[in-house]
DNA sequence: GAAATCATACTTTTT
DNA sequence: GTATGATTTC
């Protein structure tokens, strides 16, 4: 029998209900993690073999600090046996094993969403060529995220860029030979993007022969964070109910913060109906002060549709949440590290501090100011270590070992060499493959380290692997960039990072489907110790708490950004993510609205401009009378105003130039 | 004709 | 810092 730590009726009731599908609807802070661990327990503890369970999560992340949580429960070797982790992955591992059944070679490899915007611009190129008559095309990044959407929303072109993108409806019939030309590239080159995963992975479940095999090994699934789930994803957790799995799903309508992603909250609202499911709410929130609750619900008071549950607080009284309003983002910043150190002189460790924002690059002048000061600090979401273009060479040439098809990673290392632009890369790959012979000397190093790397010689472990190919490539980057050194140090630390992998396939599979959450994934243990900060985008902070939570740039036009301002939904998307992000705060939370901030604007002399900005109006009355409001000091006058003195000798100096210049 | 180089615009959130 | 388009160089 095990132990559980001690559950609140309502979460004893999600944990131990028996009988059929289940929806728990747990707002935040009231446990939600608690409660799935003790349910697993609870499923175990009355005869459900571990590998039996699926569990879905939304993150790695979220599914290591679940597991983490339920071997405390239930025992470390228990805990490992489940299946889990993200949809993609659990997608990636059931066609790697299954794949064949449906004609899928399980050697496939898998395109991150840069990838398959660059997979799409090569096709579009050989299909249209840039022409200069012609007005602007659609952007790469543009064309992938409309068919992405169509795939995860299963609705037709059309009516996605009608309701989405309706300013390239006149490009409809250019994009639907495009995606025609991609989906054929994906099929004979043997790669698959992240929604191809899910799709291949719902396909699985609807074939005949391996219907048996999956109802056998899976007869329970855990869904967490069910309201950021898409149609597509919906439909994977039907096929497993109709298989007899017993679904359990875990969310929360009033933070839903993934519709950009096509996530649907109709998932978690039509549940209880399409599911059969019993539902049990979870509203008594243990993690937050009443006072950080009452600024919270006092967000969602204004919101366009009203979410019946208020959460109630159980903890005690405790401060009231500040509001204060810097006068410009520098202010901002001083004011932050002044009250991170304030609290942590008071023993708050910074591992317990957090500073949240809408966007990633908001945090760049409190970074400054940090290290400024020596704060140590940890930034994760919107890392772009992968998109680096010398990390991105490296994983294209280590794709190319595991999958000679790739026709992108071809196309992108070849380009390497000196004297070959993106013509002959076309046709030196469109040569490999049919096997003809290639002229070109500088080509057979690249060859021959990619045959050694591939060889299956007996120390081929990825570690070798990755450093064979370095061999030729660190100083092809060290040439084509200035800060050589720098980024060689990048590849030292993906070499040292595939040292540990079990193989070259899983090192790369692990890297698009997990890629590195923040600056101190790669480095390893050395940080593990120490004590730091933790910065990190709103949507990153999904599911995590601190004891003091400070939340930077609520102005109108970041939060919620200016991006997202079309339609009414989104914007109340915008506001569930300020909701999510103050329910984080255990005790002591922080709201901070600069007047002013800096501003990346392309006016016609190139110059970055200033902009005055307004509180966010997320922000009412209502709120601010919940909080202990303060006001900006005044500013400091910009450096460039200020007398500076001059030394006589200097003056002198300057008197003797200036003599030059006289006739 | 293709590659290298220079100039200019753009930069949400994530699997 | 990077992606793209225009211009220069090979």
């Amino acid at each position: 029998m095990f132990a559980p730590p001690a559950l609140t009726d309502e979460q004893e009731q999600a944990a131990t209900h028996a009988g059929g599908h289940l929806l728990i609807v747990a707002g935040a802070g009231t446990g939600k993690t608690t409660t799935l661990a003790a349910r697993l327990a609870h499923l175990v503890d009355t005869g459900v073999a571990p590998e039996q369970i699926l569990l879905l999560t939304f993150s790695r992340r979220a599914a290591a600090e679940l597991t983490q949580r339920a071997e405390v429960v239930m025992g470390a070797r228990i805990a490992a046996a489940c299946w889990s982790g993200t949809f993609h992955a659990m997608a990636n591992r059931f066609l790697r094993r299954y794949g064949r059944a449906i004609g899928l070679e399980p050697t496939f490899t898998v395109l991150d969403q840069a990838d398959t915007a660059d997979l799409l611009a090569y096709v579009r190129d050989e299909h249209q060529p840039p022409d200069a008559r012609r007005r602007r095309r659609t952007n790469k990044d543009a064309l992938a995220a409309i068919w992405s959407r169509c795939v995860n929303t299963r609705r037709p072109l059309v009516e996605v860029l009608e309701r989405w993108y309706p300013w390239c409806l006149d490009d409809a019939e250019e994009l639907r030979v495009v995606y025609a030309a991609y989906l054929r590239r994906k099929h004979t080159h043997r790669v698959l993007d992240y929604d191809d995963l899910l799709l291949h992975w719902w396909a699985l479940l609807r074939t005949p022969s391996i219907r048996p095999l999956v109802a056998e090994q899976i007869t329970h699934v855990l869904v967490d964070e069910v309201q950021d789930t898409n149609a597509l994803q919906g439909d994977i957790l039907a096929e497993l109910a109709a298989l007899g799995a017993t679904i359990t799903a875990v969310g929360d309508d009033a933070q839903a913060i993934y519709g950009f992603r096509a996530a649907t909250v109709r998932n978690i609202l039509d549940f209880p109906t399409r599911f059969g499911a019993d539902v049990v709410t979870l509203t008594r929130n243990h993690r937050s002060t009443p006072e950080v609750l009452a600024a919270a619900n006092a967000v969602m008071a204004d919101a366009l549709e009203r979410h019946p549950k208020d959460l109630r607080a159980e903890r005690s009284s405790g401060a009231r949440p500040r509001l204060v309003t810097a006068h410009d983002e520098h202010a901002q910043a001083t004011g932050v590290c002044d009250a991170v150190v304030e609290r942590m002189e008071a023993g708050v460790a910074l591992l317990q501090q957090a500073v949240l924002f809408r966007t990633s690059h908001h945090s760049q002048v409190l970074q400054v100011e940090l290290t400024l000061r020596n704060i140590p600090f940890v930034v994760y979401g919107g890392l772009k270590f992968l998109e680096a273009s010398h990390v991105k060479d490296l994983v294209c040439a280590l794709r190319l070992v595991e999958n000679p098809a790739d026709d992108l990673a071809w196309f992108r290392v070849l380009q390497l060499i000196d004297g070959i632009g993106p013509t002959h890369a076309r046709t030196i790959t469109a040569a490999l493959h049919n096997h003809q012979s290639i002229e070109n000397p500088h080509l057979s190093p690249l060859l021959a380290a990619l045959n050694t790397a591939r060889a299956p010689a007996l120390r081929a472990t990825p570690g070798a692997q990755v450093a064979e190919v370095r061999r030729w490539l660190d100083a092809r980057v060290e040439r084509r960039h200035r800060n050589g050194a720098a980024r060689t140090a990048d590849l030292d630390r993906l070499e040292q990072a595939a040292g540990t992998a079990p193989s070259l396939e899983r090192f790369l599979t692990d890297l698009t489907l997990d890629p590195p959450s923040s600056t101190g994934d790669l480095a390893g243990p050395p940080h593990l110790d120490d004590d730091y900060l933790t910065l990190s985008t709103i949507h990153s902070a999904k599911g995590a708490e601190w004891d003091v939570v400070h939340l930077i740039h609520l102005a109108d036009g970041c939060l919620p950004s200016d991006m997202a301002t079309g339609h009414p939904e989104e914007i109340e998307e915008e506001r569930r993510l300020l909701h999510v992000a103050m329910t984080r705060a255990r005790d002591d939370l922080w709201l901070h609205v600069p007047l002013r901030y800096h501003h990346h604007r392309q006016n016609s002399r190139g110059r970055d401009a200033h902009s005055y900005a307004q509180r966010s109006r997320f922000i009412s009355a209502a709120v601010a009378s919940e909080c202990d409001e303060t006001f900006a000091t005044p500013p400091t006058p910009p450096a460039e105003t200020q007398e500076v003195a001059v030394a006589p000798a200097v003056a002198e100096v300057q008197d003797f130039l200036a003599g030059l210049l006289e006739a």
